[in-house]
DNA sequence: CAGCGTGTTGAGGA
DNA sequence: TTCCTCAACACGCT
């Protein structure tokens, strides 16, 4: 489950060994993986281009390609980057590969098949889907614009903090730890959250992902970076997946609940209605 | 074998 | 219209 200090991390690595790079040719072996056109038009406009930057905006990928074309790769789920030091060792759940001009091989991977890739051209990609519709990473809003933005909804806070629109970049993990930190309960009606604490869950959401972005992000079930190796932060995980065990501000039993329909581990002391 | 989990979108209800 | 909920997506794991 990537968040964004996976996705960070794997861009590190990416541009560790890719830049300048030409893409020789391209392979496509599920067709809706592509989502805004056809994989015919996708490898023509992708094919015989030189890697110029990768970054990212929130959870999205993105390469810049020589032709100004742009690559946008969401891993969703279970998505993942593979290099390969050529091409027979590509695997079955390896959807998209692309060969380098050196003989190596880049396979974009998910067996869930929902990771996503869009291709625009790079004057409009930021107004196209779906980069047009994400919202300012915890790092980019202060605290009086995002209560602004917040305060008169009924949804629970951690909902609102999961909606990728109004704030980027915090998934399920990271908002657990965040709401944990910052001692309010995830059911709370955020119109019931006070500016003080959207504050705090700012402060503590740039703390908590700056933390796990130097440590290469958390290996919870199948993310890895790259070819398989780990990162390090789900030691330092205070709630998520701690359902029973004492917590470590008050040692009362870590309690799991279901809020806007995903799991939600907290600590009923200190995280009080 | 049934159901959960996971990020995001989009359909549909209030 | 706007706000909000939830099914759907696909598949390995419990």
């Amino acid at each position: 489950m990537p968040e964004l200090p996976e996705v960070v991390s794997v861009v590190r690595e990416l541009n560790k060994s890719l830049i300048g790079q030409e893409i020789i040719s391209v392979d496509v072996n599920l067709d809706k993986m592509i989502k805004n056109t056809s994989k015919e038009n996708f490898i023509k406009r992708v094919s015989k281009t030189k890697i110029i930057n990768i970054t990212n905006i929130a959870k999205h990928i993105i390469f810049e390609l020589s032709n100004n074309e742009v690559m946008i790769f969401h891993l969703r789920l279970e998505g993942k980057f593979k290099i390969y030091s050529n091409i027979n060792l590509v695997e079955k759940h390896d959807y998209v590969t692309f060969t380098l001009g050196n003989g190596k091989v880049i396979a974009f991977y998910d067996h869930r098949k929902f990771a996503t890739i869009h291709i625009w051209e790079k004057s409009v990609y930021l107004d196209k889907p779906p980069l047009s519709s994400v919202g300012p990473t915890p790092f980019d809003i202060d605290g009086d614009s995002l209560f602004k933005k917040i305060h008169k909804k009924a949804t629970p806070i951690k909902t609102v903090l999961l909606d990728q629109t109004i704030i980027s970049g915090l998934g399920n993990i990271y908002v657990n730890e965040v709401l944990w930190e910052s001692k309010i309960n995830p059911a709370r009606p955020t119109k019931l959250v006070t500016i003080e604490e959207i504050n705090k869950i700012l402060l503590s959401s740039r703390r908590i992902l700056d933390l796990a972005i130097s440590m290469g992000g958390s290996t919870i079930s199948t993310f890895t970076i790259l070819n398989e190796s780990e990162g390090g932060y789900q030691k330092h995980l205070k709630v998520h997946l701690r359902k029973g065990l004492e917590c470590e501000s008050c040692k009362n039993k870590i309690e799991k609940m279901v809020v806007g329909g995903r799991g939600t581990y907290f600590c009923p002391v200190c995280q009080k209605y």
